[in-house]
DNA sequence: GTCTATATGCTGATAGAC
DNA sequence: GTCTATCAGCATATAGAC
């Protein structure tokens, strides 16, 4: 009775899924999921009330599994940063797509070849950094530096900057190891 | 002669940098932009091209500076990590506004509380990590370990799962300075 | 569950007058 | 430099038949 329940609406997940990913929200038409689908717009709408709601629908499991991860967190408030972060870790990678799906929303940009530069400066300053072809723990510690860095800039905004600068970088240097 | 040029066209790219800022690149339309200016959309049209060659005009000087900034960083590739990652910083501080775009144009996703939320639980987590209203130097460490290990998941997403956690963990612990 | 047909609105863009 | 008028295209969404 509930086996084979509505196959379609899945499938119309996974490929709205695809489609977001690969490019953007905003600019994935019902038309292009139907298409996709070899169905037309309306059949969609009967499986979803609007747009957003497919949308929605798609991005409540990476909210449901924070809330619950942080709500765990914070109730076990002893224990050490390292389980913490391992645990930050693993919940995102488990959403890893829609996270991902987060991040490629700056597609919109990237047409402008933005995104591509970013990660191009990116790579060459993690080379000068931790040099050609590193090893995975420098190529991460790189990382997390050039990651934290920019997230301070933003971040902190509102603070003074030469503050922000050297605690940022005091932490990014670190983060490198050095 | 060259005195009071053009203004209306400075100022169109003022207010579209703002409405990108506030509402996202691809829901700000040509319309928006002129309602704010008191124009018509076909007067836009008379000072740029295309709607992307506005996106374009406003997102140009990031990209140039940030080429500069790395073919000059590379040229003397003997620099301590210190030079480069203030130089990186003040790069991305110059340009903030432009930056902040790119982030927020996550406001696709705003709409259903995911950008919120991921924000609200790096505050949380941030509080764990080092406490209620940290001093800035505690607060930025936080935010370089938690930004940088979101950084990890994605830029090292087809490498072996478990030695990118211990890495990414690694130098989010030295980023936190424990 | 899926279809055809259609309503309505907004988009970027152009033609041509002033 | 800015306007009015207008275009074609595509969007979300609905009505109603099968």
């Amino acid at each position: 009775m509930s086996r084979a329940k509505s196959d379609t609406k899945a499938r119309a997940q996974a490929v709205a899924r695809e489609l977001f990913l690969r490019q953007g929200v905003r600019r994935t038409s019902l038309q292009d999921i139907a298409d996709r689908l070899g169905i037309t717009k309306p059949a969609l709408y009967y499986h979803f009330s609007s747009r957003e709601e497919l949308v929605r629908s798609i991005v409540q499991p990476l909210i449901e599994d924070g809330d619950a991860f942080i709500a765990e967190a914070e109730a076990r408030a002893d224990d050490d940063p390292r389980v913490l972060l391992e645990g930050y870790f693993d919940f995102q990678f488990a959403h890893r797509e829609v996270v991902a799906l987060m991040i490629r929303e700056l597609v919109a940009l990237a047409d402008l070849g933005l995104v591509a530069k970013v990660l191009d400066w990116r790579t060459r300053l993690a080379v000068l950094l931790v040099g050609e072809d590193p090893p995975l723990a420098d190529a991460t510690r790189a990382t997390v530096a050039l990651g934290g860095l920019s997230d301070c800039v933003m971040v902190f905004a509102d603070q003074p900057v030469e503050a922000v600068r050297a605690a940022a970088v005091a932490a990014a240097l670190d983060a490198l190891g050095r």
